[in-house]
DNA sequence: ATCATCCGTGTAATCGATTCCACGGCGTCG
DNA sequence: CGACGCCGTGGAATCGATTACACGGATGAT
């Protein structure tokens, strides 16, 4: 592959002239400047990214590290990220991390010896050591979705307190008074975080949430089965299952067929986070729909003004009830699907 | 960040015998070496993959360019091929095309200035000159899923002419004789390839596949709602719909939808690529499953076998057909879901 | 005792770019 | 007319690793 000096000896001139056209210096001749161009097009010269990024010591890539990518609110996540930031002339190398903080820590670390310029993580757990030393070591960083309590890094994420407290007026105007949630880890700001805004929008009702009708839950399908399984079992089971994300909205919708129940008409159902599938479920699913897109610029801008020397900042959007058919028949005037 | 020098001064040894310890190189002291092992350990050392890379002229790193990442076959292709990868030490980089050409020039560009180690592709269309170009400078790299005729290297996928057979005896058994298909782009081989196997399928139960029974999709759900459209609007509209890939499927179903008619009773709906979702849509859809992970490591096994001097192998694995009730009722005794 | 070998180690070249510094030529100004 | 400055250019240092080669000392064979 032709390297940097192929083309200065093909040009007649030295290789820094030749960095210099391909970095777009001023001061270089009208003459040498053609004559380079055309070196580099007759050899179909491209520059060592490696290369370079050893002597600028920057890469132009940036790191996202998410918690499941098989999730499809993070693959869409990631698609957006990629897209921001490919407009701002990065590239992105992504981390799944399967939920496992093992795995997480392993493409941390893979990205940081690969000296990424920045990282965008939605942490699958409460924080390793790692996380910590890294945003402490100054590698620009920023947290997407979940976040770490006590590592100063600005946060981008969608606040979900307005849309569960529209998603519980819904489901009281419905008529149904005994609700559970299925949570995510205790250890993650989402899993908390939904749980907390579901309970005080209960509490605006009058209504409890008692301990029994919190399933705990992983984010993964399985553990959303066995919860919604753990509720049918009660003697006094939920009317309404409320689920912290699509996946586990998936093993409860799973485990209330195999009962042989029917949705709504036996129980209702409820997700955080859109999907485009839930559209096309049999019933369609109610669900807290994230301002995914702007979620994903919002957070490359962050983390590209941290690299860049400006100032990043942390963001909140407001997340939005979607109201399909799993709770009930919605009424007229209720804000439907789109 | 500690570089190599300042380990070799912390263990008072020079920067070459710090690089022999952490490359496992023989001829060091086992003193040295524990020295090296500890000041390693002090500093907290990394080595920076960016100079290792440009010493070595190589990168560990495999390009992964797929025609669009929102796919959940895509998907869980990508999530396999970086286990696998993983499992034999290299990391993977993922570019998503969205079905566009340019993008995927973007992206195998991109990844060759990086000097990944080999490139995973699965055209998102005929072939691009650049894709050519790069197949034949020499750097090792395998076709999964789809690839390009005419370019001579290893092509992993999976062959569906048996699950098509099957499907169709399946849709013929339960008398449906007006059988449509929405196909893929004609520039991609998986479009031409299952078209083809769904009119051999068709011939031997002596239908025949008329030209106003093929719809022309791009394996995105909107022109697979188009499609269906055309389909039902026909004089004599066909009594199933069977969609090359899921997202198609899901825009056959909302066109479907639209028209106030029910599946599998009004019509029937199958698709290639099995997908989590589709036993959960209403009603759950009976599809062509292709043996995803299995594809995913064999791709990444060819792949380094290509890169670490052995020879690489194509692979084809059977697909198999998973009945469920989109079709009509099945048989007590035909293969249901899993 | 002598010489060849081998082992552990260090010095320095190298990978392919960017960039600091010096230099020659030329225009401008005093 | 001499000095100064600027412009375009090239030489060489540099980034952080790997590795060929050289070297000194110990060991073993003869």
């Amino acid at each position: 592959m032709a390297g940097i000096k192929d083309v200065a000896a093909e040009a007649g001139v030295s290789v820094a002239t030749v960095s210099r056209v391909l970095n777009g210096h001023p001061s270089v001749s009208q003459e040498a400047r053609t004559r380079v161009l055309a070196a580099v097009e007759a050899l179909g010269y491209r520059p060592n990214a490696v290369a370079r990024s050893l002597r600028t010591a920057q890469t132009r890539t940036l790191g996202l590290v998410i918690s499941d990518v098989l999730n499809p609110y993070f693959t869409e996540l990631a698609r957006f990220v990629e897209e921001e930031a490919r407009a701002l002339g990065y590239s992105v190398i992504i981390g799944n991390a399967d939920e496992r903080p093992d795995l997480q820590d392993h493409h941390v670390r893979t990205l940081i010896d690969r000296r990424i310029d920045g990282l965008l993580v939605s942490p699958a757990d409460g924080g390793t050591p790692l996380l910590r030393d890294v945003a402490l070591s100054g590698t620009p960083m920023v947290f997407v979705d979940r976040w770490i309590p006590g590592i100063d890094v600005p946060v981008v994420r969608a606040d979900g307190t307005g849309a569960v407290r529209d998603l519980v007026a819904h489901l009281h105007g419905l008529g149904h008074r005994r609700l559970a949630i299925i949570a995510g880890p205790a250890a993650t700001t989402t899993g908390d975080e939904r749980v907390e805004a579901f309970r005080g929008a209960l509490r605006d009702h009058g209504l409890a949430l008692p301990d029994a009708y919190i399933g705990q839950g992983d984010f993964q399908a399985a553990s959303g089965r066995r919860a919604t399984e753990g509720f049918l079992e009660l003697a006094e089971p939920p009317e309404v299952v409320f689920a912290a994300d699509n996946l586990m909205a998936l093993g409860a919708l799973d485990a209330i067929r195999a009962r042989g129940l029917r949705v709504p008409d036996d129980i209702a159902l409820a997700a955080f986070d859109d999907i485009p599938w839930f559209v096309h479920t049999g019933p369609p699913i109610t669900a807290v729909a994230q301002p995914t897109a702007d979620l994903a610029r919002a957070a490359v801008r962050a983390l590209a003004d941290r690299i860049e020397g400006r100032t990043p900042q942390s963001v909140t959007l407001p997340a939005r009830l979607v109201v399909r058919r799993s709770c009930g028949e919605a009424a007229p005037n209720e804000r439907s699907d789109r």
